[in-house]
DNA sequence: AACGTAAATGAGGAGTGCTCACTATAAGCG
DNA sequence: CGCTTATAGTGAGCACTCCTCATTTACGTT
């Protein structure tokens, strides 16, 4: 029997391995999206062989889930610290909103593989990435829930119909960024969808006329005639 | 050499036969998924080959492509035609909210489809899909404008803000119901975004103020002139 | 009845994710 | 230092994928 011939190779902590691993993955998949990506073509860019990559993950899903959660860990944790130093219902919300733009536009390749490669994963809402997310929107309602009980926002609002509409309007938004077609004026959006939720599109009811100044000036008017002066000034 | 044995088969109409094709690929996609999926599988429930499919469609992503078109076009007609009973801004951002929540549950699967599958795919914004999209869409922009004309809106509102706010807000509320977790009052919901865009989530704005002492001191003001003497008492 | 055309085929190519029997290596031990 | 051992690492190969195309068939027309 011919001898099979093996090229060497060197061991490499598992952590390590796991980094490089990672990072080509997550290099490939944002550049090329997830089915477009090999496990081939991340194993060679990892510089190891495509059944290395199955000693440390389950398979091509599980290795996407990976790095997202990473990535979405780390957004979630600066955004709690963020919050931390901003009070006001309204701040607070303009801030929820201004900070997950932000993240979506400094990784916007990541965000689109979450928005549109994972979300239909069977099984995703067993997965932790999905519980990650839902402290990540839960956040929101927090805040409505603080305010509230603040009185500065109606009781009667449905929480997760406005969390839904804050977070799936900015994915709907980013979404043409995101496809490289167009730019985003991060603060503007922020105001713009900020003032949205708060005060809606109708417009301000007509401000209640002056009754106390209108009153003066008929008590002014009553005094004048009280006076038995027939009139004062015309126009 | 052996001779190939082929089986018989019938010639059928080309538009009979796409139509048979389409309604395996759609019932196959809907219930199993765009990747799970096989050519070989839609190939199988239409009753020919796999090689047939590729005369009538460049590819598998060219056959949802068409499948989800069709449906999309159904659904925007019946948009157009229910809209244009009904008038008044509010009424008729009600009633776009309504009709699009009513076909994204009549249809779940398909609209998962084109929420989850379609959009990552390479050139979806050449696609005539991605125009009968944004004519949908554009309709609730047309709503607001006329909106703006008749002083029902505030004029100064960022319009495609507003837009994917309420079909974003849509989809993401409506994804609990698509992986099948969850009911949806359409009503309820329907009437809960509308009111939500319209006047947002602030308390309304200052209280009125107190009539009854206004008129109160009207009247004193009254019975002082009726008197002619400076003071009157109340009765 | 023969023909031409277009429908239909299915083997096979190039690629995929993933497995597993196997090998090479580094760390721990004497 | 060698010896053992656990395990990182391998890569041929399996079962599958989408898709192509030379070939075969059926049908409307003449």
């Amino acid at each position: 029997m011919a001898e099979v011939v093996r090229k060497s190779f060197r061991r490499r902590p598992k952590a390590e391995r796991m980094a490089e691993i990672e990072l080509a993955a997550r290099q490939a998949f944002s550049t090329k999206g997830y089915n477009a990506t090999s496990m081939a073509q991340i194993a060679e860019d990892a510089g190891i062989s495509e059944g290395t990559i199955y000693k440390f993950y389950e398979n091509k899903r599980d290795l996407l889930l990976v790095i997202l959660l990473r990535w979405f860990e780390d957004v979630r944790n600066a955004h709690q610290l963020d919050l931390q130093k901003i009070s006001g219902t309204r701040a607070r919300v303009r801030a929820i909103i201004h900070r997950h733009l932000s993240a979506v536009i400094a990784d916007p390749d990541l965000a689109r593989l979450l928005f549109a490669e994972i979300r239909d994963f069977e099984y995703y809402r067993e997965t932790e990435l999905y519980q990650i997310s839902r402290q990540y929107t839960r956040v929101l309602i927090d805040v409505l829930k603080e305010g509230i009980a603040s009185g500065e926002v109606r009781p009667d609002i449905p929480l997760t119909l406005v969390r839904d509409v804050v977070f799936g309007g900015i994915e709907h938004h980013v979404s043409s960024f995101l496809s490289g077609y167009a730019d985003i004026d991060l603060n503007a959006v922020s105001d713009d969808l900020c003032d949205l939720v708060m005060v809606g599109i109708t417009v301000p009811a007509a401000p209640p006329p002056d009754i106390e100044a209108v009153v003066d000036r008929l008590e002014r008017v009553a005094d004048r005639l009280e006076a038995g002066k027939p009139e004062g000034g015309g126009g």
